[in-house]
DNA sequence: TCTTGTTAGTATGAGGCTCGCACAAACATT
DNA sequence: AATGTTTGTGCGAGCCTCATACTAACAAGA
């Protein structure tokens, strides 16, 4: 019944925080001993993610091993608080000695989400149970210095760690922008290009000490949704952002996919009608020119719905259940555009299951049923089963968690 | 020096033959020792694909790993001959002892590979090394019923199959059609409804005691490329191929890419013209509207070219190279239209690579430039990178090849 | 109250795998 | 002939999972 304190740990290497985060295998490297146990680690705290409080015995019997297997594992994660154990829950009428149902610890320690955005930083404290604390922000002055924004940062990510009673696992920040997931850092923000070329991984990483992640914004959504939101415990899906832009991102294989340095999932820049209307990037028909807010304001505006100019998913919404002319009509096209995009996807990778983010949000379950309903009728059937949907957490809310996630995934998913 | 024979083997389970062919880890299970050697050995023998011939020690060097690791793993594979040691190479000026490249020894058990078409069966042997041969075919009957054409697959089969001096490790099938991977079934061919449901893959398991493994014909055109072609030892890249219909297949993160039961890879019915040409599949706008010798043919009656209905990618090129009036822009035009899917996908997922396949390969050098030209102009710049083209074998070789490659992904690929 | 059956979690030894080290073999150079 | 270099092979150590056996804790029934 005694046990030996383990001296295993569940973090990144600590001694490299400014070099590459993962000494992983990857390209052509064998698989080790050790890794096994990295790996397995990994996948035990997936699981209990996906499936909330759970016995070692009934992860073991998920995972096809032993019980004495997940004891292992468990153990030193217990020993060093990122996990407890829950209240003995009743065995069933068959008897036996109760579980004891194993569950990340209020006492883990936490990470720090950031999202950076081109006006405001916004930071806050993620445990791993997925409750936020700790919410700061602040604003960048106007026609900011880059000194000005490291400065803004640093003040709000000071405040958020102030209030971390455990040292952060690390910090993950979701950018309102192209990053350069490798390097760490920014290759453009079009909205404030001063940030452009930024090492903002690389600051983060020296001033804390802690390991730094970036991503753009549309991929700390989807991992968001993975860990702590709609997406949990699934294989495949895929995030979709409208708004202003519109973006996306796929986790395919039970892994987030990125494409080399991060490219990949520039939905809004794929082609839904060659030689259509003249986009934004200077080219034609991207689906980005018909499925955003933009496109949006300029239909309603040529329709003659009242307040063009501030017309959205949830006032769209609105509008249509109150019977303006013209609305009903709107949101059916409207929808109708933002499916031929996820058609396509679908089309594509079949990830079979997609969360929605960004302004459609506001239109709640009656806009994701008029987007489900067109991709349905877009995709040929038997490509691949049911075609599900889910709404995303609002704005903020899911940026933030989806930082913290991006640390969550380095942690988890050991790249084997 | 002395060593023990092992008893390792390299092959899939015999034992169950007609059950799933995988007894390996996926959704929740953990990893053990044992697939750390079942999936070390999958990767030294990619690297040796991937690589040629190469010594023991060049190979730990590579992998990171130690030289006995290496040898460990390779020496039951010298006992079983599915590698041999070469003639030793004269080390460099520093001296050392001579190394013995390893290579995949002519005795290896080989590949049955087979392509299945509506109107006949093609089958051969394939070596490790990826040449070819005892290639048969057998023509149905018209109007066959199905047992015309199993008949017709067992009698090729057979035929080829005497020619193997060992039996081989399993039999792959490219299908021009839709396939059910997962239950290995034909589920729709267009052109032969007849075979519609047929499970192929039991009925060749059980006739003949091997594993054998279905997919449809683009992605067997990856596979082949990314072991015996041009996307040798690619991490990402996708296969495109064109003539009557329009097909894809991904390599993503040193995978197949395949989605829920193998849909995915769709790519013919992706939207690229809302509300354009109405489509074979009954939608409008599909790529494949605009992206096969269909529309090519059509194009070329409406411009007066001679012999409209014979035209292709090879003729064309010829056409626009002798100055043939009109010939040069619907080359242009064509090409740019194979561009306008390939530039979504790379979008999409930025596989960055991309092999051609089908009537664009008869164009050579010059349909591919002029298809290269137009992606690298609609994909906006600094999106991950260069991208580039290859130009993949004859149509039917390249089916065999991959059809072969489906069943070394599976020995190679341990999914972990 | 005592016995039986069931389930949860733990200790222990066996077996697989990789790793570091030491060593023999086979070359080039001086 | 001596020295240095590289390849490939035993051998024991360390890490991991697995099967087995055992204790702890509960329910149900006599």
């Amino acid at each position: 019944m005694e046990r030996e304190p383990s001296t295993q740990r569940w973090s990144m290497d600590e001694e490299d925080v400014s070099g590459d985060v993962r000494m992983v295998p990857h390209g052509r490297s064998l698989l080790s001993s050790s890794m096994v146990g990295s790996a397995n680690r990994g996948r035990v705290l997936q699981t209990l993610f996906d499936l909330g409080p759970t016995s070692r015995a009934e992860l073991a019997r998920l995972a096809g091993v032993n019980r004495t297997t997940i004891s292992g594992i468990v153990q030193p994660l217990l020993d060093q608080q990122v996990l407890v154990e829950g209240e003995p829950i009743r065995p069933s009428e068959a008897g036996g000695k109760p579980a004891r149902p194993l569950w990340f610890s209020p006492d883990a320690r936490p990470i720090c989400g950031m999202m950076l955005m081109p006006d405001a930083v916004h930071t806050c404290l993620v445990t791993l149970a997925g409750t936020l604390s700790a919410e700061h922000s602040v604003r960048f002055p106007d026609n900011p210095k880059i000194a000005d924004i490291e400065r803004a940062i640093e003040r709000c990510t000071s405040r958020t760690l102030a209030s971390a009673r455990r040292e952060p696992l690390g910090i993950g920040v979701a950018v309102g922008g192209m990053v350069d997931t490798d390097r760490r850092a920014i290759i453009a923000v079009n909205l404030a290009p001063v940030m452009n070329g930024f090492e903002l991984g690389d600051m983060l990483a020296r001033r804390y000490g802690l390991p730094a992640l970036l991503d753009h914004h549309p991929r700390a959504l989807l991992v968001g949704d993975r860990w702590f939101g709609k997406g949990r415990g699934m294989q495949n899906f895929a995030a979709v952002y409208t708004g202003e832009v519109l973006g996306g991102a796929l986790y395919l294989g039970g892994h987030l996919y990125r494409g080399r340095s991060g490219a990949g999932g520039e939905l809004g820049h794929t082609f839904v009608q060659v030689d259509g209307e003249i986009c934004s990037c200077g080219r034609r028909g991207c689906w980005e020119t018909i499925a955003t807010v933009g496109w949006l304001r300029r239909q309603a505006r040529a329709i003659g719905i009242d307040a063009p100019d501030e017309i959205n998913s949830r006032r769209l919404v609105a509008l249509a259940g109150a019977g303006a002319p013209g609305a009903r009509d709107l949101l059916d096209l409207y929808a109708r555009n933002v499916a031929v995009g996820i058609a396509n996807l679908q089309q594509t990778v079949a990830p079979n299951f997609y969360v929605l983010h960004g302004d459609v949000v506001g239109g709640g379950e009656i806009m994701a049923e008029a987007i489900a309903g067109h991709v349905r009728a877009l995709v040929p059937s038997r490509s691949g089963g049911e075609i599900s949907f889910a709404i995303g957490e609002t704005e903020d809310r899911a940026a933030l968690l989806g930082a913290a996630g991006l640390v969550l995934s380095e942690l988890l998913q050991f790249p084997l």
